[in-house]
DNA sequence: GTTAGCACTCATCACCCTCGAGTGCTAACG
DNA sequence: CGTTAGCACTCGAGGGTGATGAGTGCTAAC
């Protein structure tokens, strides 16, 4: 059996219904609908076809129908029609971004919740990795007899930082001295290129190889390492409104899964072509998520490093709207970003 | 009418079952209970004394009682005793707290999530107060032709970062020395006195106006404004686990006040003794947080800035434990930070 | 002052019934 | 031959009922 015209017509029919009403759908409802003049008996027998080819299910006999996640593949595959955000909108969205704390953290920050926003989903922002980062400069400040912050920013202006010991009399001058340095000898380097640096560099300063050792293994758990900090999550409790998580145990999963960053990033960090991406349930890799969606997209900051942004939900997703503004928000971010670099 | 010793001993009783249980509290309960050698009929006409007195409530008749808001009060204020945490469970905190990142964010971080895994209820922490804070040092370094990264490393080891414009030409080292002047001016001043040296340099550097003017207002804005990220988090999901959250409406309320951090600061922040301090219900002047009771310890990092540590979770919770795990957290998360210092 | 006894209250739960939405099948229609 | 009307059937939701049991308040006896 095939899928001919008006079956795609009747699918996607009962996909827009079921996207908004969470309830299974019947076949007078999608004969009432105007765009398919058909009785609720030819409709119920195209939806008989529909459910032995595995787009709908019925949660029981004498229920209407509800759409499998085949039939959301099919649908955000074929059916989809790109929905525009009205200029107004964009405006708006642009506008909450600009106008925030001039910090990298702080824009991602807002980023999210303007995300969570638009959408009434759950908003992840993972910050660029840092692999494909370029440091930029190294600084040493003392904070006291025996410690120092150790400052790292890299080519997208992000800041990472730790405390180290330095060995005792060694003068802010000596420190400023060394920083430079490293910043000399680091900057604008890869990570790679960065290991064979410092080896040259213990085998030369045998005076502050501790010191210097130890820089070495905080900017290499720094830069290799994700941090939690980069995820960033939006409008956690926009999930709670959906019937899907009327149920405690359900939602309180969700937020579990949620608090344990790292599989987020995991999820989220799988591709990275601008392109949006979406799974559909199962095809996310992870059980606890298996009946959400994940629409994903990237952003860029400067030229080589980049972050993925996404919204998790419900697989009864408003696919249209979610695409645009992610489609929107990766270029919106891109470009408040790059403006820093 | 006044509370003897039997009426304290029989509304203990019946707080300690409620705290446990969730359910209203009758009186062949209280009676069977080891160390109350009364019947449920004396118990119950007791009950109904503390019910005119204002710290028993029933929700209908023919149910068991629930203590009252009022009755909380007294309970911590009169008939906690103090519990111990085993030496095991101190060691297991302090290791978790220890051997993470060696930032001073990760640490609290951390600490957030020690917190609400060791009470099983939400952990809130307030970093230090800026305000109380001194400048410890000040950097620029350059990111692009026009713009460079302002850092801004205070006592407590925390760092804020902005971009600032800075007129075109300006060298790496220009910047340094520039960078160098303000933290001799600016070290170890408390803020009014920042604003001062700020107006003599700004007197005396005219060719760098801008760039001055320019990083003033950062600093001023950094120093003041409490960053959102300041507030930290742990175990969101956490009080979804309790019935009295069963309810997905009370949850998602009660979430939404979790992601507004300015909520959260304003109650978190009002006195900063060392002292573990508890809030029950309506005296957090938080209406969404009307059922919920705040208990806050204090932190100190260094010898002045003091931060903020916190849980929070439904009335009927186990202030006991609660306590001493803030107790003990507020001290270890001072002495793990002030060894930064 | 304390307690046993008893009538009373009320939430909870199982059960049953009805109602209505929706289906599948069949036969009639164009 | 595809389409549609008609109809019997299914099943969940919602509402009412009665039994159950936990718990109370009152009274009288200890």
């Amino acid at each position: 059996m095939q899928l001919d015209e008006r079956k795609y017509l009747i699918l996607q029919a009962i996909i827009d219904d079921y996207i908004m009403t969470a309830m299974p759908v019947g076949s007078r409802t999608i004969s009432r609908k105007s765009g398919v003049g058909f009785s609720p008996a030819t409709i119920r027998n195209e939806m008989s076809d529909l459910e032995e080819l595995g787009y709908l299910a019925q949660p029981h006999t004498s229920a209407g129908r509800v759409p499998s996640n085949k039939a959301y593949r099919l649908y955000v595959d074929h059916l989809l029609k790109a929905a525009k955000l009205t200029s107004d909108e964009r405006e708006r969205m642009h506008e909450h971004l600009v106008d925030k704390s001039r910090r990298v953290e702080g824009v991602i920050r807002s980023a999210a919740d303007v995300l969570s926003d638009a959408t009434k989903y759950t908003s992840v922002i993972v910050a660029p990795k840092l692999g494909t980062l370029r440091i930029k400069h190294v600084q040493l400040v003392p904070v006291s007899e025996k410690t120092a912050l150790i400052i790292i920013v890299t080519n997208a202006g992000i800041v990472k930082d730790a405390v180290i010991r330095v060995p005792g009399g060694l003068s802010a001058d000596e420190l400023y001295s060394i920083s430079r340095m490293l910043t000399e000898k680091l900057a604008e380097k890869p990570l790679e290129a960065v290991r064979q640096e410092f080896a040259e560099l213990l085998r030369n300063n045998a005076e502050n190889r501790r010191l210097l050792g130890e820089a070495l293994q905080v900017i290499e758990k720094k830069l290799e390492s994700e941090d939690q900090a980069d995820v960033i999550i939006g409008g956690s409790a926009n999930l709670l409104g959906y019937p899907e998580y009327a149920d405690v145990n359900k939602a309180r999963n969700f937020l579990a899964v949620l608090e344990s960053k790292d599989t987020i990033r995991r999820v989220l960090s799988r591709d990275g072509s601008m392109e949006v991406t979406i799974r559909i349930g199962p095809e996310n890799q992870v059980p606890a998520l298996n009946d959400c969606s994940i629409v994903t997209a990237s952003y860029r900051v400067g030229d080589r490093s980049n972050g993925t942004l996404g919204i998790i939900g419900p697989t009864r997703m408003n696919y249209n709207r979610v695409i645009s503004v992610l489609d929107f928000m990766g270029r919106a971010l891109s470009d408040v970003l790059s403006e820093y670099k």
